[in-house]
DNA sequence: AAGTGGTCTAGACCACGTA
DNA sequence: ACGTGGTCTAGACCACTTG
């Protein structure tokens, strides 16, 4: 019988099995929307009971990290086909419904980053980046302008063709680009929420008047451990939507 | 021995507990602040085992309806003197701080509600209200105006007086006006972001040009099972501060 | 020392989905 | 019929807090 003791470290041993799953994922021995083994096998695996191995699982549940379906198994999570593409997307229109995006293509480029972006990413300022702009549409019109920045590093290869395919496609999500293609998995983000004034440019790409009140939000991307991978800044037409946020 | 299938409903027993649990908070069997009896003495007399009680309680604490303390027993959440006073305030500096504010209490009255607020709050349009008007300062600066409104039966006998002095307290939030004086504990909230304008009064209360850019948050607020209670409009000036979220 | 929550186990049985 | 996750139990021991 193995108890708390005679592991190496103080950690509980359900942390300990979460950090071991986590690192499966991370490695990619189970990618996205595979089943993971059974409670039973990873149980044996690890030499644990299976209560300890369903609390590490239900913690990476929580996490959105897996999924579990009844009678069938737990899953890798994914950002391709299931229905929680669009599960960071807070904005509803005015009936408080939260219609799925239409994405329209605006450009692709390279170029460095600044101090700020550095920062946020974690990479040294005036590394080299890639840069996607689009338009997000719901509801048929044109409301948010999305300047989106990631390391050139991660995303060897890439090009215009690839990006303006994937985006313009029905419900092609970035992040299942990012997943699909590069390996890379989005697991949270944090969102820095302003309020400005539309400029020339934005008010251009969204059909509004110049000085028009808009969000302005500011988004780091993370995947596993923590590491920032995608930085974008949002504008927002909060004319005929909004922000929706749950305080709990 | 107490089975699933003696039990009336055909909800898991530990949904059942935790429900039992819910009313003996919103009955007031339980104090805020106050311990709950222990997972041991629950199980007694709910008549099931420690584990059942204990699932319950896991979900209630991730609910923020109760808070666990090792080797202290488990208590009710409260917005008093604890540390999560203020977990509902999602503005921060620039810095990344999240400051403690500081209220300045504006206006007290009393009006009816129109439409859309009585939509939010779930009461008829016309019913009395009660509103209160305050600023909040981060850092010493003015940041956010606050237009809020309950309805009035739920406050019989508020005075200006006791708002006033309860606002300008150190550290006193309305949160735990309500829970001490009205038996009104808010127990989560939803959020509504749009950007706005600052037209001629809120930019002369926050100091502001007119015109300037501003967040405009509606906020609801709710009780025990998802009862509304208070509604509040918040203009946020973004130029020192940003809202923060998580997405997971 | 006593009481609380926190971890872990072993085993039983149920509910669901697929073959 | 079988395998999966979901629920529930009983009991052991640990870690923390207070008297």
């Amino acid at each position: 019988m193995i108890t708390k003791q005679q592991t190496p470290s103080f950690l509980p041993l359900y942390e300990q099995i979460k950090r071991l799953i986590t690192r499966s994922l991370s490695d990619g021995e189970w990618q996205p929307g595979a089943m993971i083994p059974s409670e039973m096998a990873l149980a044996r695996r690890y030499g644990v009971s299976q209560g300890t191995v369903r609390k590490a699982i239900n913690e990476l549940v929580a996490e959105n990290m897996l999924v579990r379906r009844q009678g069938r198994g737990t899953f890798v999570a994914t950002h391709t086909d299931d229905g929680t593409s669009y599960r960071f997307l807070h904005l509803r229109n005015l009936a408080g419904e939260q219609a799925y995006p239409q994405s329209d293509f605006i450009g692709f480029g390279r170029g460095k980053a600044d101090a700020a972006v550095a920062r946020r990413l974690g990479v040294r300022s005036g590394s080299a980046l890639v840069q996607i702009q689009r338009i997000l549409n719901l509801s048929g019109n044109a409301v948010v302008y999305d300047d989106i920045r990631l390391p050139a590093a991660l995303l060897k290869g890439i090009s215009s063709a690839m990006v303006e395919e994937h985006v313009n496609a029905y419900r092609g999500t970035l992040y299942s680009l990012y997943e699909t293609q590069y390996q890379i998995r989005i697991i949270s983000a944090e969102e820095r929420i302003r309020a400005t004034l539309a400029d020339a440019r934005v008010a251009g790409l969204l059909g509004v008047m110049e000085g028009m009140p808009l969000l302005a939000i500011e988004r780091v991307a993370f995947t596993y451990k923590n590491q920032p991978v995608e930085w974008r800044m949002s504008y927002v037409n909060t004319e005929n939507h909004y922000y929706f946020d749950e305080l709990n």
